[in-house]
DNA sequence: GGCTAAGCGAGACGGTACGTCTAGTCTTGGG
DNA sequence: CCCAAGACTAGACGTACCGTCTCGCTTAGCC
């Protein structure tokens, strides 16, 4: 998450003021490096250059490599793995899961390996990664599943919880340690698989 | 992987022999290390310290930090997530994972976590933490997976592969995102809700 | 010497005009800091800081650290080095180097001495200091000389630059070279020794 | 000075021996570039990449940019500033002086004004440029005094400290403060006012 | 009272050098 | 051929100042 001076909500704005257009092409040069490099070849500097900016200009709104990335990735990532207004709760769920794991195949996927991996080096990106990724997505994802039982689609006694994570944990498992990224097929058969018994 | 530069099985070692004993001290001291301050804040150079080596003698031995944690942290696992000849194939199965996650509870947690972290960065490190660890035990759950099967505790089209990734998969789901480290009930939880359907 | 924009002496002054007050308060900040952290580490920001004031206002009003501290010092140092209306010529001379001397043992040594090093980097406090500083004493000094001259305490062919450069350099060697600052002993030492013969 | 870690006088040196090569290259490369940039746009970066020496190694064997500067400019002066074996001691010292304004006047005055300088806002250097530069001239200079007070050139209670303060004071003090280098007729001139007392 | 002009505080900005750190390699002497 | 020691190349790191700039606001003289 950027640095963020602004105590809540009050005085009004005092220096000049940061360029947002430095904001947008620090973002994009950070996005296009990491997918050309990776993230551990990554350097600030050559975030810094690409962008056409100082060093030190990245440096006063993001304290790290990982949070800069992190913030590149979300605003990349835009609605294409928002919830579908599906037909019924199950299929809106089933084919999320498809476009994530689309989303897995492309570019994003490097951009997720990454930061998860970081995260484990790094508290602070473990806890941005969850709420501002895993936990957004989450949360709607318990509203669908309560829709689906309510629509006597799932078991009245179903754990949203339990059930996302053999879902959601099956997917990110391939993407970690799989040799390929998730195919559609694969998405298919883990779907099967967990829902039969809990229809 | 150790470096082993003997060409197979012929010519007599010439000059001096490599210590024993300097392999064993490097081992636990990068087992002690990358416990104390982590992957990331891990020096080859302290490991060579600590293990009252030269740094040379560490390279000799293994070409960069990932595969010697990934030696040090095999070393170190033993036979207690192995699976237990129990009463019935899927009762074998589901108390590995018990053991398995009670193994990540520990200090092994960290270890898992750094190495699947880093493989991400490193082409080779991962593929040998999915051979050398994942595969591995995979290969023996397949089997009891057949023997279950065989035992019509499972669907006869049950596919090993998928269900093992919905279990397991959400083990590591839990082990790499979650708040804490995943509890017997999470376990149980997971077995429960994925196996319910395939029985 | 500082920034004066005014054009001389015409137009009415426009805008807001300068804060006087900040004038003095930046120099005391420049003069305490200079003393107590010295040239090097004496930082522009630092300056702005406790003077109360922004870093943009020192540098309108001063084009660099040099020249501030320069006007700091000269602000600083007031008569107590003017030549003394002494019985005779040689004799005002002579306590003037004392008076110089014992300025230099106090927390002026510390100026002078940074002043006269940093103007072998910048040709332009060079100037300065030699202007502003040097040569304002010398322009009397050589007056005294010529009176001297004429009172027949000094032979008629003295060369009075080449003597202040014996007795002035001698006393400046001192205040850069040694490692306690000149004392009156050594003043009264190089002043019997140079003009011993000269008289 | 240089680093030189070798506690005194035993132990065989151990590990790889720092390459002699790369100090001349290095001294050769300080040398030629505060000749051309001055010392303070000299680098620590731009003296190793002129050298072909990485910064760490330039850092191992010279703590700051000072130090090494210092190095450089005594490996660079020889024996032209060496008292001759003149007709008479006077007449020694008297000619050595020319030596020095003539060096003074060439490359090495930038060298002695530059290290001078810094050494007021260094503590160690101003004690090395003292006893490497200074002391190391002034002890043969004052067995030179001796010598002439022997031989009835110098009255029998002159104080050679005194003496040579007042004729180097007066060299330095040109080479500081004056805006052209210290010409012979200068030093004619200093020397015969100081000396003609003293005979 | 509005207009113009400059001062002012605050802080962003481009730039540059710093000195440190780690990785992985190389070069000694000695076993 | 191993080993300990330590020099070496290479390159990123994050920090510290510099001197400039760009805001919004204030303080003056002038029409």
């Amino acid at each position: 998450m950027k640095n963020d001076m602004s105590s809540s909500g009050s005085l009004p704005p005092r220096g000049r003021p940061r360029s947002q257009d430095a904001d947008i092409r620090i973002l994009k040069a950070a996005l296009s490096l990491v997918e050309r490099v990776g993230f551990k070849a990554l350097a600030m500097e050559a975030i810094a250059e690409q962008a056409g900016v100082a060093r030190t200009t990245v440096y006063r709104r993001w304290p790290n490599k990982a949070t800069l990335v992190m913030d590149a990735f979300l605003s990349d990532i835009g609605p294409e793995i928002e919830f579908p207004k599906g037909s019924s709760p199950m299929e809106s769920l089933r084919s999320q899961m498809s476009l994530l794991a689309r989303a897995f195949r492309g570019r994003r996927g490097v951009l997720v390996r990454s930061l998860l991996a970081e995260a484990q080096f790094d508290a602070e990106l473990k806890k941005a990664f969850l709420e501002r990724w895993i936990l957004k997505r989450r949360a709607t994802a318990k509203l669908v599943v309560a829709e689906a039982i309510v629509a006597k689609e799932l078991a009245p006694d179903t754990d949203g919880d339990v059930l996302l994570d053999a879902l959601y944990g099956g997917l990110y498992y391939w993407l970690l340690i799989g040799t390929t990224p998730p195919t559609e097929k694969h998405v298919q058969a883990l779907w099967n698989l967990v829902t039969k018994s809990t229809s």
